[in-house]
DNA sequence: AAGCCGATTTGATCGATGTCAAATCGTGAA
DNA sequence: TTCACGATTTGACATCGATCAAATCGGCTT
């Protein structure tokens, strides 16, 4: 199952080193979390890991995009995140619980760093920077999953498309152009809608400015697509 | 805007300590975060915080509900998470941020323990076991997020009604009698429903065996709940 | 026990989104 | 450049849940 892995190298452990988990730590700190990551690469639709499996690591995302969903009785599967490059996932388990709570997938061909749980929390018991550290992410996690449940009750598929949109957007107004970084397929998991509802977001959308072409998406005036 | 306030009496120091949140600490790191509440009343409706404002504090919810949620641009509000007493909201702002992202409102009368975010920030830095309950508390409240946020991806509103209903359940099998802890009105902002919804979700659900009056709920067959 | 008022249920309707099938588009390979 | 196949869009429909209004219920006061 596993594609072969090594230790981080020096590119690598730069990267884990900008991550928004590891950012604030230096020294000694850093170090002893980087020397305990492991990298690995897996193909497109691997499955990292499911539900019900001993939660024995955690991951951050070098590059590519992970999956992280649920099955339900009936077999259909709902996202619950989508992580990209500089993201953590399964991180709520290092003091949460045996089991993961949820299956990952490569979304795509990714390299992940892979954290052993044991030795995380070791770390962050010996360390009140590292525990300080996984406090930050949890936070920002759990803030942005708050953020994913109202989103859902409060606002239509349109809605939360331009929001997506807005919020990738590097200017604050006028004009713009985006380039989704995966597959709409992706996006509509991510904020919780079929494909075919995605489609038709993007769709409504044109009356506000709004070009689908490929990935590549124009937006006329920032600004309108915020009113709407 | 605030009631009377006193330190933390012997009582309501006992039901912190049973709270997830502390109840892995002991000695003097238990003895800190306790010092450091202080107890406030509030009557039903109450606004304990809103959204945007300075995030000073956090709570742990002695007793009485109080609603966490959000209110969309035009005006309509939708629940977060439905805090029962041990529950603590505002955490995720410990490290995580300036302003509160959410508001709080009582949504009966309720009395709170209030915590100074400076004065756990300090205390979580200087008592790695008073780190370790912020960890743990963060990961469980993100994990029932995540919960929601696939329950309402996955299922349905009788479905989730059941859910509810099945966990509550003190027994695995048989039939049972719940008595809701507060009225379906908050039941239906926490499963992301109009209470219309919840009322019609119930009334689907007589057919698996479910009888309501009042906030009495009657389940025959905790099983064919479960199949639903 | 009667009455009151807010909470809940019910009815009617509408809009939003999922589902399935068919048409079309885009991108990578040859 | 062309082809081929998977990704995306579009159409037709069914379903779910929101909303508004009206009827009813239930818990509390008197």
């Amino acid at each position: 199952m596993l594609d072969k892995s090594h230790k981080a190298s020096l590119r690598e452990r730069n990267l884990l080193t900008k991550t928004s988990f590891l950012k604030d730590l230096t020294g000694p700190s850093l170090a002893r979390v980087l020397d305990a990551a492991t990298v690995f690469s897996f193909p497109a639709r691997t499955t990292i890991f499911q539900e019900g499996e001993p939660a024995l690591a955690f991951y951050s995302v070098l590059a590519g995009y992970v999956r992280i969903y649920r099955v339900s009785r009936d077999g259909r599967q709902a996202d619950i995140r989508i992580c990209g490059p500089g993201d953590i996932f399964a991180e709520c388990l290092i003091y949460g619980g045996d089991a993961y709570r949820f299956s990952a997938q490569a979304a795509e061909n990714v390299s992940l760093a892979r954290f052993d749980m044991q030795d995380i929390r070791q770390a962050a018991n010996d360390d009140i920077a590292v525990a300080r550290s996984v406090i930050t992410a949890l936070s920002q996690h759990l803030l942005s999953t708050m953020d994913c449940v109202v989103n859902d009750r409060l606002h239509t598929a349109p809605q939360r498309v331009a929001d997506y949109l807005i919020n990738r957007c590097p200017i604050e107004t006028g004009q713009a152009s985006i380039r989704l970084p995966f597959q709409k397929n992706l996006l509509a998991g991510m904020l919780g809608l079929a494909p075919e509802a995605l489609s038709r977001a993007f769709s409504t959308l044109r009356r506000a400015g709004v070009t689908v072409r490929g990935r590549v998406i124009q937006i006329s005036d920032i600004d309108a697509l915020r009113r709407f």
